[in-house]
DNA sequence: AACATAACTGACTAATCAGTCAATTATCGA
DNA sequence: TCGATAATTGACTGATTAGTCAGTTATGTT
């Protein structure tokens, strides 16, 4: 049954992502995952040959979504500046309303899981991003640094933004805060 | 003996800090520890009642000699740009220089271990830069966004340049990175 | 209904885990 | 040199680990 099993996938990626983002990878047992999805462990193994595959494809399905909201209501036509705005804007809002999900991608990225290889896989969906980059230094709206510099801060102001908020009391204007942080990294990158 | 005592203790962490950096905090067993550092399983219990405690001594002695460096050389006297450029500088050269200690901050930060006390507690080593900040404000020099804020897009983003300094081939120029970086988060954050 | 196939189960295993502790060794002052 | 104290050891334990597999159940086709 193809709806059966995208459920029985689904609830395992769930639970793991829950845990994971609780315990740690290691820190969560696969005993413990497929209990919290409700499934026998004999089923996680079904779907995912290993632990390490299982967190890699999680890994590889939330960078999916991530990209995707990413890109979300860009105005092609619209001026540089606003769409920059709005890809930035997508990134924070997604972090805050995905909150497992983001704190899942900061702890993979930053343990030594990720290879290079999966990082420049991963870098392939930001093609977008990259030509955005690239004809915004090309026009000049955005200084002539090096591209790659340019979307590594680019990207990680958004992460801390987000970071900021989910750490922050909930007392804390949360579109002020979007609004300083992308002032702050729009006139760190542009040209004028 | 003190010296003695110090010596396996030091050993101790220096295989924890580098066996975690390579394998994760759960994919590091204690034996393999102790066995990295010549010392019996029994020993590293002597110094750290558990595995969680050696965690997080080793991240609060890393975090002390990563706000150490931060400090160093700032001429009290100095313009505020001048400033926070040397202290923008000292925290990406100790991140190049000390490559285990940056993964390792940057693993436990974004891992569950941290709690919200851990990083108050850490912050407390960051008063210096909070006061440079709020001065910085004061003087019109920097913009008046949240200093928290400010501190930290001001501290990530010499963390992203770190990780694209150790992530990109030898044959980047670094110190172009490191001027380019800094310049984006200086035109960030300045009043002008 | 009858069959084939795919999905699912959970008891099981060998390996490994964090942490213990009785025995041993090194260091010290007197 | 001796006796006390502190540091160190590694075999050991009960719990837990990732992963297996023979058997069971559900599904789709004819």
């Amino acid at each position: 049954m193809k709806e059966q099993i995208k459920d029985k996938r689904k609830a395992i990626m769930e639970a793991a992502l829950k845990l994971f983002t609780e315990r740690g990878f290691h820190g969560t047992s696969t005993a413990q995952i497929s209990k919290e999805a409700g499934v026998a462990t004999g089923t996680l193994f079904n779907y995912f040959p290993t632990k390490e595959d299982l967190i890699n494809s999680l890994y590889f399905e939330v960078k999916g979504e991530l990209s995707r909201s990413m890109g979300k209501e860009i105005e092609v036509q619209g001026i540089f500046k606003d769409k920059l705005k709005k890809i930035w804007s997508n990134l924070v809002r997604w972090g805050i309303e995905n909150q497992d999900e983001f704190l899942f991608v900061g702890q993979f990225c930053s343990s030594p899981y990720i290879t290079k290889f999966t990082r420049d896989e991963v870098m392939k969906e930001y093609v977008f991003l990259h030509k955005l980059v690239d004809e915004g230094i090309r026009e000049g709206e955005i200084r002539d640094f090096s591209a790659e510099l340019t979307i590594a801060m680019f990207y990680q102001s958004s992460r801390t933004v987000v970071n900021f908020i989910l750490d922050s009391d909930s007392s804390l204007d949360e579109n002020k805060v979007l609004e300083d942080g992308f002032q702050i990294i729009w006139r760190g990158l542009a040209d004028k």
